[in-house]
RNA sequence: GGCCCGGUAGUUCAGUUGGUUAGAAUGCCAGCCUGUCACGCUGGAGGUCGAGGGUUCGAGCCCCUUCCGGGUCGCCA
């Protein structure tokens, strides 16, 4: 039976009572973590926000209703005590921090009861996510878990204060707002007043923001949660947080100094980390070219080098006959790698670069004692595949890996294979944090489906100036205003300059192949607004929960998450999404064609 | 939509070539225990082998379908 605390306040945290203590009266209350019931003597690690600390129940003191609380106890339950804060009369426990005390109980009050829970409480233990998720308000009870939130809040609170401190002013924006064509599918809401009528949840406040510009606010940041109905991976979810930020009358620069000051500040606080500034800056060319991704992680070397030269007229007709057709060779190197990787592995790394469309992995171990094992090499005149390994830098040892495909193709194949390398063989040092920027990203790419160019940020991208002449004749090569933030090889956020020229906005939306007409029906709205009088801005946004993930140290976004979404878009725990009930769908005037399960 | 991995007791797992009544640890229940701290000791209960179908004398194991969880390609302005 549940009981009610009537009168009595809790003095201390269980987690933070010291010796410094002993022998004053406290009043704790708690979960009991474990309970070791002697007979006549009962141990309780009482549990709550700060830790856990040792209460003794004991028969020949206590008197027989407080004896029975103790004896009654289990795992979970609630419990409030009064007692005397004591030095430990039996071993001290150097495994935890209140190790060397405990209370002695004088008054007990059982609380509340609860079930034997379904996952342990405790870190370490390693039950399948679904069974945390769905007791998710058990595993949130873990330590671990409730560090990790803390330190989610802590990052939050970091950013809040160094915006505010830089005079940006957090407004808020509709989460009922309306479905924009372009970009990732909206999550629909239907309107009751307006039959037929949806709103959309925000993918961004994007287009919000710009017009708060308009209105003169100069500096705006919102901690701003945003929705996205696509697939979710590791580090996707249908609803996540982003930091969004605008400034006016700004360029690139000014935009990258604010958000990489926010990060700097946060790592000083959170990690009590020093991140050098100015970041560092690459541009998307190099990043693609280098490492084959536009979120490099440069915590390890093992650039991709371009192999052309020596791959022309080599002999391996795999190479020549990918030239031919306009592709390219490019290489990476493990170092060293090449006792380490058994032919089970390399047939294993094959497969791997299949999965981003790669045709074939070529492969060359340089063995230490000089002898050559390689996919390819018999293929090649020795002096031609020696070639191969001089342009590669390779020494005795080291593992060469070739793709012959288009550039695009060859370039991401190998980049993921960097990766997978680099964690394999352990090249990355898990306590450096990587923090640079991209630029210089393509305004334009073409989607092969829909045959014809999308917005590789989005429509309201700037093109860079010098690129402007290009628009309309190669509009695959203009670069533009646009900048990602990446850490330890992760996207943290995006940003751009935004046209604020309604001629430019319109070569824009020319370019991505909509009409004057179709323009105004879309982004009328903005359109009409930007016709009186808009500053050029720009802004940024990044994500809270990917960036708490690499300071926590979690490879998914559901570890920082306090009710993450699984896979599929559902929550385990209260099992959503669910149906609703008919009246509902006919106020709604909604009616359902789904097959019946 | 595609591909890969997984699903056996509350939990974590084992389960041989398809062969008797599906095991272990832990947890749970009962009893004993005054210095435990992963307490200990004794005893006990606990299973739709994810589900459905098939092959077989016989299926946890093989085949098909399907559901659930994870990863990923596509997708994610």
């Amino acid at each position: 039976m549940a009981t009610v605390l009537t009168g009595w306040k809790r003095t201390h945290m269980c987690g933070v009572i010291t010796e410094k203590m002993i022998g004053s009266e406290v009043c704790l209350m708690g979960w009991v973590q474990r309970e070791r019931n002697l007979g006549s003597l009962v141990f309780v690690d009482l549990r709550d926000r700060e830790g856990v600390v040792q209460v003794v129940f004991n028969q020949e003191i206590n008197d027989a209703g407080t004896f029975a609380v103790g004896a009654g106890l289990s795992r979970e339950f609630v419990l409030a005590v009064r007692g005397t804060v004591a030095a430990r009369s039996g071993a001290i426990n150097d495994k935890l921090p209140t190790g060397r005390i405990e209370v002695n109980v004088a008054e007990a009050r059982l609380i509340n009861r609860a079930e034997t829970p379904p996952i342990y409480i405790e870190d370490g233990a390693d039950e399948a996510e679904a069974v945390r998720l769905k007791y998710r308000y058990l595993d949130l009870r873990r330590p671990s878990m409730q560090r990790t939130m803390r330190m989610r809040a802590r990052v939050l609170s970091a950013i809040r204060r160094h915006m505010e401190e830089q005079g940006f002013v957090d407004v808020e924006t509709p989460i009922l707002t309306k479905s924009t064509p372009e970009g990732a599918r909206d999550f629909l809401v239907p309107s009751r007043i307006h039959p037929g009528g949806f709103y959309a949840l925000p993918q961004s406040p994007q287009i919000y923001k710009q017009l708060l510009m308009l209105a003169g606010f100069d500096k705006y940041y919102q901690v701003a949660r945003c929705f996205r109905d696509e697939d979710n991976r590791a580090d996707r979810q249908p609803e996540f947080t982003q930091v969004d930020l605008e400034m006016s009358f700004v360029e690139p620069e000014d935009v990258q100094r604010v958000v990489e000051g926010t990060f700097a500040q946060v790592f000083q606080d959170v990690l009590g980390v020093d991140i050098p500034l100015p970041l560092p800056c690459i541009t998307w060319r190099d990043a693609m070219d280098q490492y084959g991704s536009d979120k490099p992680d440069t915590r390890f070397d093992m650039r991709i080098v371009c192999v052309d030269g020596e791959a022309k007229g080599c002999g391996f007709k795999v190479f020549e006959d990918t030239l031919a057709a306009g592709g390219t060779v490019r290489g990476i190197r493990a170092v060293g790698a090449a006792g380490s990787l058994p032919r089970k592995e390399i047939d294993a790394l094959g497969e791997f670069v299949k999965t981003y469309r790669a045709r074939g992995l070529a492969w060359a171990l340089l063995d230490a004692d000089g002898s050559v094992r390689s996919s390819f090499a018999k293929n090649l005149a020795p002096e031609r595949f020696a070639a191969l390994c001089e342009r590669m830098e390779a020494k005795p040892g080291d593992a060469l890996f070739f793709i012959a495909d288009s550039p695009t193709v060859a370039l991401t194949a190998l980049g993921q294979l960097r990766l997978r390398l680099g964690r394999q063989l352990g090249l990355i040092d898990t306590n450096r944090y990587d923090l640079l920027w991209i630029t210089e990203f393509p305004l334009l790419e073409w989607n092969e489906e829909a045959q014809r160019y999308h917005a590789m940020h989005h429509p309201f991208t700037s093109p860079m100036a010098e690129d402007l002449e290009r628009m309309e004749t190669v509009p695959g090569s203009v670069r533009a205003n646009a900048y990602d933030l990446v850490l330890n090889g992760v996207e943290m956020g995006s940003g751009s300059i935004r046209i604020h020229d309604s001629v430019l906005q319109e070569r824009m939306f020319a370019l991505l192949g909509f009409t004057h007409e179709q323009a105004w029906s879309r982004f009328g709205f903005l359109l009409e607004a930007f016709q009186y009088g808009t500053p050029p801005h720009g802004g940024f946004a990044y994500g809270v929960d990917r960036l708490v993930m690499v300071l926590a140290g979690r490879d998914n976004l559901r570890e920082v998450l306090a009710f993450p979404k699984v896979q599929n878009a559902s929550c385990l725990m209260m099992e959503t999404p669910s149906t609703v009930a008919e009246d509902q769908l006919e106020m709604l005037k909604i009616k359902l064609d789904v097959e019946e399960a």
